[in-house]
RNA sequence: GGGCGCGUAGCUCAGCGGCAGAGCACUACCUUGACAUGGUAGGGGUCACAGGUUCGAUCCCUGUCGCGCCCACCA
């Protein structure tokens, strides 16, 4: 016997040992079997599973597993990332709380620290995505800095080498200061801040008195001042240009160049030149041949490039020092407020970024990007929802070389060697590389690869290139990859870029973006607000079915999710519905029967209910295969819950108390398919508590759900038309009965009788069928057919029949009469409004006829209910 | 500046040409032999606003307002 609730914590760890013994996460199973492959967007290993990952693992396990019970072949391929920064930060971190540093350790004895932290620490998200059931194949676990994924990464990097795709340029890169490497563009966070607009003088030289002012909003950037530059037609400058100007603080003379980047309209229409710190000026100055003048230490203090006094000075001390040093002077023209965005470290988003000119390796990704663009505009990949489709080309239509470089330790060292000499030898190997050199002694490039470099090979390196393995053959290109659209850039179109420049085919044939998560009130989920979501917290609460089939019926088109305890608690009782109804299943004897047809049955009930089951396991398949798992979730909880619970499983109550025995077999054995039906449409979305449900309700024979179950494929199934219009007619006269009862204030106990007065034979045949349940559900005594209607009866429309109930002296009369009153009034608005529609000549002449007759049908509905509630009127009164 | 998304019940959201829906919250009643993590009945909506297309618009088109996001620029 079922205990009364369904403890998650009690079963989730054993269910969830039984499946990884039985082996049936792995891939490569059913050789002879369709493949699906799904690639796992790898967390960081520094990571603890956070809802966005509930929601992204969610969805690729109900995929998973709804592939693996349609027979296919399934890799669900799980993985980690080394994730450069954030692994090295930690590791840095505890390593001070050690009195060490990374420096005091040199390179080789810290990568030492992080890969023992790595082995001790690493596997805490992997773990977590166990509890909540992802059916990974971990027998294939893999992490970028594996042997084999770094052989991957080398292989790629040389190879673009050698096709002039990498190269090394000096140019200005955003850098971080704190961490003191340079980012790509991508890893740049815009964030608004209120800032000032100083106005400052430049003397002229020559010309006493006469000044040029220039508007800037980083007044510590003059000291490496270049030019300034006016606009080729501004008249206001005409005369200055080609004069110089004498660069406060420093003395220094530099030229007023014409150039059309100055825009006139903008600030004073003259602008400082600083060609080494900001990126349009680095261009002027190319145009102009101006010196690149660098002030900036590579931890963001000013260098021996400037003046003495201001030499050492943080970037914020230096501001303020300059912007006092020019009021004394009397060259501050005036400052303003302004509100500017200002670039920003994504991780932290409190380190101002510099852009700063070093030597960087970059990709050029343009001829990479074509063929991406291509391959997604003849259909071989496909977004879901297709409007990301457009986001994904105006990134890759305007887009930049990527700086891949990266002044870390923790990564992939650029396999890249230079001889004494500075020439280059890039290699898959030192040896390789010493071999091109001729034998002279190298020193390796010391800086890593930018961590997205790896993850862009992710679809194909996990699969074992630049080997040919068979499981490349077989699962590349993947079937759909699931990911949020905060990674579009970052990820997906680089996948798609290195998949189709080294595997000539791109890496997945469909991409699933999903939504982003927010916390129960809409706010984005940040550790300094205090409001994630823990969805460990939710598991162990709720259990992770609960917090599954809650994020599956949350994912959808939107771009935001909130999630939070309330929805998840509406999942978990779900679940407890669900095991109820088993357990009621259980008492009274359903017991799968080996062999059964549902097309056999013959009790209209049952008919119904097959039926029913077969358009629910059609809704869902359906909503799956198109990837709309809210709509799938949807369908299933309303199958379960509205029709088999509410409806079928009262209907079957007297059935399983009465004397017939060849209808209660055939209702328990039907019964105990439909249960069996539901288990397994639920099994993608809540996967313990129906694999504990299939071993429970027949442990005679069951092994696991995972292994035994194939998904339901009813299409075959007789659509019972017939019997599907009886049981609505029976509940539509339930409903009624029961609207009735509770609006005549029949006390909850008492029991009335029904008489249906109706002309109609079929009606009178319908009731006489259906007796039993009507009896049992509208809680009547007694209903019975009859045209006439007993003296101090009220009546009532309920479908084509009407109910007479007895009124004894239980019916508030005036209040019945105002309800009366009120239902007839809508009634009539009713047929006012199905009468102008059927008297709209247009709409006679041009509707479809179906619709027609349906609106002609809802008319003489509503006339008849206002005949029916006017003569009830009537008879109150 | 360019682009995208969203305004539907008190709240969170589905629906997207032909009865306006769910969950939570609310009201009343019900501890009935599966389930109070439940049941029954109910209240609550100018589907943001204005035009247009259509026989018919919450749904399609145009515009307006409001909210959010992305990209670019920022002297």
């Amino acid at each position: 016997m079922l205990d009364k609730t369904f403890s998650p914590k009690d079963v989730e760890g054993r269910i969830y040992a039984l499946w990884q013994d039985s082996g049936a996460f792995r891939a490569g199973r059913r050789s002879d079997a369709e493949p699906f492959a799904i690639m796992i967007p790898p967390p960081n290993i520094t990571g603890r599973l956070h809802i966005g990952h509930a929601l992204n693992n969610t969805l690729q396990d109900m995929l998973a597993r709804f592939e693996r019970m349609r027979g296919k072949d399934v890799l669900w391929q799980p993985g980690t990332d080394h994730a450069g920064i954030a692994t090295q930060l930690i590791v840095e971190r505890q390593l001070a709380e050690r009195q060490m540093s990374r420096i005091g350790l040199g390179r080789e004895k810290f990568l030492a620290e992080i890969w023992k932290w790595k082995a001790e620490s690493g596997g805490a998200i992997t773990e977590q995505l166990r509890r909540l059931g992802a059916s990974a194949d971990w027998s294939r676990e893999r992490f970028t800095m594996d042997e084999g994924l770094s052989r991957a990464v080398v292989k790629v990097f040389v190879e673009l080498y050698r096709q002039g795709l990498i190269y090394k340029d000096k140019r200005l890169v955003n850098w971080d200061p704190r961490l003191q490497t340079a980012v790509s563009d991508l890893e740049v966070e815009n964030i608004e801040i209120k800032g000032h607009l100083w106005h400052i003088r430049y003397p002229i030289d020559d010309m006493p008195g006469t000044f040029i002012t220039v508007a800037t909003t980083r007044p510590e950037t003059m000291l490496g001042d270049s030019a300034v530059a006016v606009h080729p037609g501004d008249a206001r400058y005409k005369k200055l240009v080609g004069r110089m100007a004498v660069l406060p603080l420093t003395g220094r003379l530099i030229p007023i160049i014409a150039d059309e980047y100055s825009d006139p309209e903008k600030g004073t229409g003259a602008v400082k030149i600083t060609p080494a710190h900001d990126f349009n000026d680095f261009e002027v100055g190319k145009r102009h041949g101006l010196a690149m003048i660098n002030i900036l230490n590579k931890d963001g203090t000013l260098n021996n490039d400037v003046p003495a006094p201001y030499r050492g000075l943080s970037r914020e001390a230096a501001r303020k020092k300059i912007v006092a040093d020019l009021d004394a002077a009397g060259l501050l023209d005036h400052v303003e407020s302004i509100v500017h965005s200002v670039p920003h470290d994504e991780k932290t988003r409190t380190v101002v970024l510099e852009p700063l000119l070093t030597e960087q390796w970059y990709l050029n990704v343009e001829p990479l990007a074509a063929k991406a663009i291509a391959a997604v505009e003849k259909g071989e990949t496909k977004f879901v929802p297709d409007n990301w489709t457009n986001v994904f080309f105006g990134w890759l239509r305007n887009i930049r070389p990527w700086c891949i470089s990266r002044q870390l330790w923790w990564g992939h060292q650029i396999p890249v060697w230079y001889d004494a000499d500075g020439k280059i030898y890039c290699a898959e190997s030192e040896d390789e590389a010493r071999a091109q050199a001729g034998g002279k002694d190298l020193t390796r490039d010391p800086d890593v690869l930018d961590t997205w470099f790896s993850s862009a090979l992710w679809p194909f390196s996990t699969l074992g290139w630049p080997d040919k393995t068979p499981e490349l053959a077989r699962f590349y290109p993947t079937s759909v990859l699931v990911t949020g659209f905060d990674i579009i850039f970052f990820w997906v179109a680089r996948m798609m870029m290195m998949g189709t420049h080294f595997m000539g085919d791109v890496p997945f044939r469909t991409v699933l973006i999903h939504n982003r998560v927010l916390d129960e009130q809409g706010a984005k989920m940040s550790k300094t607000k205090g409001n994630v979501v823990d969805p460990l917290v939710l598991i162990d609460e709720f259990g992770a079915d609960a917090l599954r089939f809650t994020l599956a019926l949350a994912a959808g088109q939107n771009r935001d999710m909130r999630i939070g305890p309330t929805r998840v608690e509406a999942g978990r009782n779900f679940g407890t519905k669900l095991w109820n109804a088993a357990r009621f299943c259980e008492m009274n004897g359903c017991v799968t029967v080996p062999g059964f047809d549902p097309a056999s049955v013959k009790q209209t009930v049952n008919q119904w209910i097959v039926a029913e089951t077969a358009r629910a396991a059609a809704d869902v398949t359906a909503a799956l295969e198109a990837l709309r798992s809210n709509e799938a979730a949807a369908a299933a909880y309303h199958f379960v819950w509205d029709v088999f619970c509410d409806w079928y499983l009262e209907f079957a109550k007297p059935l399983f108390n009465g004397t017939d025995e060849a209808v209660k077999a055939e209702t328990r054995a039907t019964a105990a398919w439909t249960r069996d039906q539901i288990v397994k449409l639920l099994h993608p979305f809540m996967p313990f508590i129906t694999e504990e449900l299939w071993a429970l309700t027949t442990p005679a024979k069951r092994e696991t759900l995972l292994i035994e179950a194939e998904w339901p494929k009813l299409a075959s199934l007789p659509k019972s038309e017939t019997a599907v219009a009886e049981m609505h007619w029976v509940i539509d006269l339930i409903k009624g009965v029961r609207s009735v009862r509770s609006e005549m204030n029949v006390p909850a106990g008492a029991k009335t009788t029904l008489v249906l007065t109706s002309a109609l034979a079929e009606t009178q045949a319908r009731l006489s069928r259906n007796r039993g349940v009507i009896e049992t559900l509208a809680r009547l005594n007694e209903a019975k057919t009859g045209s006439t209607i007993p003296a101090g009866s009220a009546q009532f429309v309920i479908g084509e029949a009407v109910a007479a109930l007895p009124l004894g002296d239980v019916i508030d009369f005036a209040k019945e009469r105002a309800r009366l009153e009120k239902e007839l009034k809508k009634a009539e608005d009713e047929i006012a409004r199905f009468d102008a529609k059927l008297s709209n000549e247009q709409f006679v002449s041009r509707a479809p006829e179906e619709v027609l007759t349906e609106q002609r049908e809802r008319r003489a509905e509503a006339a008849s209910l206002a005949a029916r509630l006017r003569e009830a009127v009537q008879r109150l009164a």
